[in-house]
DNA sequence: ATGGCCACAGGTTGTGGA
């Protein structure tokens, strides 16, 4: 059983990097966020025709998520009940016995501004809403773009980003929140290459520098730790042409 | 030099992303 999250950008203009990606990788669940589509435009026919079920919660121009698995979906819900959210940030579904939950957390855009008030808001709130839904469903998975790196080590250059949006004090401790629930930072529980990111600016050639930032995470509750095999981030679909900025994260679970 | 690139809506530029 392999579980894995990918900013797209837009779903729109990366179809065909997503449908040839998933034929490379034909993993059981895919997260998908920043579709930039409403649902009326949700590209249904092609997911199904390369073998997915698929369920998503979009709006025009901005956020969007979606979820697509090999096997049914059932019990889906869109957004955070605890926090009234006008973007579409959050899908939750049951598959497999497992709780599947995509996220798209707030960019944040500048420290101290009023995206960041929003995005510290969004993910205390988040917090909250994910202990009961541990409470409900020992077997959870929550995949995503947190826009936020752990840690130092998740950012190539962590004295020019010190303080700034994506690594400040404050977003870092949202997500250690999340790790107290109980919920575990796949990626790190295997080793893993120095200067691993899973995002990279489209400006100044900076993934061939690998000028990065590991965003992109999939953390599971202890159940789905235990069965977790692998983690690993997928490089090959930034290279090719007119791709996402962000590339996938795959969970390996037995 | 505080921008560089990309996607989008919509219009000959601004906003958001990260």
């Amino acid at each position: 059983m392999k579980i894995a999250t990918w900013n797209v950008n837009s779903l729109k203009v990366r179809l065909p990097h997503l449908l040839q990606w998933l034929a490379d990788n034909p993993v059981d669940v895919l997260c998908l966020q920043e579709t930039k589509l409403t649902d009326d435009k949700f590209p249904v026919a092609d997911i199904n025709a390369a073998g997915y079920q698929v369920v998503f919660s979009g709006q025009k121009t901005y956020n969007g998520v979606a979820i697509l698995s090999k096997l049914p979906i059932t019990d889906v819900v869109a957004n955070n009940p605890r926090y009234e959210d006008a973007q579409q940030r959050i899908l939750a579904a049951t598959i497999d016995g497992m709780r599947i939950i995509c996220a798209y957390v707030p960019n944040g855009q500048a420290v101290d501004s009023d995206k960041y008030a929003y995005k510290l808001a969004w993910l205390a709130s988040l917090r909250e809403w994910l202990a009961d839904e541990m409470a409900a469903h020992p077997q959870l998975a929550i995949l995503g773009d947190y826009n936020i790196a752990p840690a130092d080590r998740d950012v190539h250059d962590p004295a020019e980003w010190e303080g700034q949006i994506h690594c400040s004090e404050r977003e870092r401790a949202a997500l250690l929140a999340l790790n107290e629930l109980g919920l575990v930072d796949s990626f790190r529980m295997f080793e893993q290459a120095d200067k691993s990111y899973s995002w990279w600016d489209y400006r100044q050639l900076a993934f061939r520098r690998n000028r990065g930032l590991r965003i992109d995470h999939i953390l599971l509750s202890g159940a789905l730790a235990a069965r977790c095999t692998a983690c690993a981030i997928d490089r090959a679909p930034r290279k090719w042409e007119q791709p996402s900025d962000h590339v996938p994260v795959v969970a390996t679970l037995n």
